[in-house]
DNA sequence: CTGAAAGCGCTTACAG
DNA sequence: CTGAAAGCGCTTACAG
């Protein structure tokens, strides 16, 4: 009815006389009354909502996606839309679930650094606009925003051969991962072209994770006793680097006086780990909001955009000083 | 039709043959049919989805709001539900806006660490079942998550007075919180029972961000240069017992050697702040997955369940040691 | 300017 | 066992 039109101010080719139009103000006021959301989306075929999909490890805080999320909900905001927060264990295993989000629920989709499986890529359906940010896998029409983790590597490194060092250990993030696999890239590559010779103990893997750089590190420093302390332990992300710091203060190193750590992110992890950790900045937030804005323009336009690749820039703060040599006794 | 049934596999009255069950699983194979969750949802009158809404601060990462939004993750998960973060910048201001989210498309609501005002009491719907965590003032049948911060600060308190201080530093959280007025209190009780004389100069008020901390500390000590420094510090959250240990760290103090800190809440602060923070533990995680239990719980029976007040816990880590005088000199 | 009608995609009694 | 019908609460042409 005239109700319909009135609370939504809708454009519609319907008049409605200003004395019927103050009734139905007043007594929607009277009564409280609320539109349905629901059968409006259903009406409307728009949820003026959109999901984003991510794992959220319970075990220790993912500050990565935190700082992702963050920038989402910024996004969302400014666009006067609504989020649903979908969490799931695993890429490969929960494979149905995330086809069954596209449920008419949400107008579109994030993808938070996805694994897709190539079976995934079968299970999405096509009428669901979805966008990635920091995507392991190609996924066809599935537009990415990413930076370019190679060229960060190299810049950080570079930093680091800057200040004389050599011997430095890069514990990098799991293997199957793209972004961790291009750091490691990077790395080899700074190395290279500073001539500095490659070797393969100086590469350790661990999971993206506080406890597991601190693992990582304190696994290295057994496993080398007796031998040179790396001058500078690069991170492949700021978790791992403030782990890697825990580990090596808690031996009695100091933080850049024995050893130099980088990070890379510029998360939350950077800014309160003692020192301050020198990182790569991501611009995570950034990406987020940008990752909405697109999304959005796909629903609104059907047209699929172009991946985005952003720039990456070095955080000095204070955790690399100059290379110094140190003997390993734990 | 009997597709329907057979999908849901709903103990419906209707019972469909073999052959056409078969049938109607193949065809939706084929079709790569999805039920439409809007419309599902408008007939059953039912989502399956809880709403959460509170302030994230886009500036500064509320660590304490995501340990919360953990647990609750984990929560909706176990129950099979979907979650939708509604975000808002200021608890008064946007009261219309939260009474709107409750328009259908989330069967329960929870507020995280609300500041209602007395009209918000009003605005909100009596249709949608809400529950509260650290709820700042009553809201009439609103079950409530809470912890006694009072007793933790006592704890904390005579933790702290255990090891010889007596000149400790509050940084305190808003004025207008309750849990930040009751952590006061517990201060000034714990004083009093063990006979030190309370002196106002030693309570300040902070944001209860990492920033405000440092900031609060720097300011203390400016306006104290040549006086005693406090022989401990209490943080009334983690982040800005972590911002103090920044600042005094960066005029050259040691903790705890020169300087004791401890925080509250044992959030992911704590955890890596360097030295590792000694705190008191709200179970953060446990009240968020609890509070979707309760939601859940209300939602399905319509009765409005009582509140619940959790127990706080000291955790020992670093950052606590014996009293000592030191002059503040900058 | 106003109201009756159709339809969004489901579910659930109800009659054949 | 099967299919036609009503209804969830809206919106949007369309006829009076």
């Amino acid at each position: 009815m005239a109700v319909s039109v009135v609370l939504n101010s809708s454009a519609s080719s319907t008049r409605v006389s200003d004395a019927t139009r103050a009734r139905i103000i007043e007594a929607a006021k009277k009564l409280k009354y609320r539109p349905n959301a629901v059968a409006r989306g259903l009406q409307r075929r728009r949820m003026d909502t959109i999901g984003v999909v991510g794992v959220v490890d319970s075990e220790e805080i993912n500050v990565y996606f935190l700082e992702l999320l963050n920038g989402v909900i910024k996004g969302v905001d400014e666009h006067g839309q609504n989020l649903m927060v979908f969490s799931i264990h695993n890429w490969s295993e929960d494979e149905n679930r995330i086809a069954s989000f596209c449920d008419g629920r949400v107008d579109g989709m994030l993808l938070l650094a996805p694994r897709p499986t190539p079976h995934l890529a079968q299970l999405l359906p096509h009428h669901t606009p979805i966008v990635a940010i920091h995507n392991n896998a190609e996924l066809p029409g599935v537009p990415n925003i990413s930076t370019d983790s190679e060229a960060g590597a190299v810049d950080l490194m570079q930093y680091l051969i800057g200040f004389g060092h050599r011997r430095i250990l890069h514990i990098a993030g799991p293997v199957e991962v793209t972004d961790a696999k291009q750091r490691v890239c990077g790395y080899k590559r700074a190395l290279k072209e500073a001539g500095i010779p490659f070797e393969t103990e100086f590469v350790v893997h661990g999971a993206y994770t506080y406890s597991s750089g601190r693992e990582c590190m304190e696994a290295w420093l057994k496993a080398h006793e007796g031998a040179e302390l790396p001058t500078a332990v690069f991170g492949a992300n700021d978790a791992m680097a403030a782990g890697a710091i825990e580990a090596l203060t808690d031996v009695g190193y100091s933080i850049p006086g024995d050893v130099s750590v980088i990070g890379f992110d510029d998360s939350l992890m950077a800014r309160v780990c003692n020192p301050r950790l020198t990182t790569l900045r991501q611009p995570l937030r950034e990406m987020g909001q940008r990752a909405v804005d697109i999304l959005l323009r796909e629903i609104d336009t059907s047209t699929t955009p172009p991946s985005e690749v952003f720039p990456t820039e070095l955080v000095i703060r204070d955790s690399v000083g100059p290379a110094r040599t140190t003997t390993i006794k734990i």
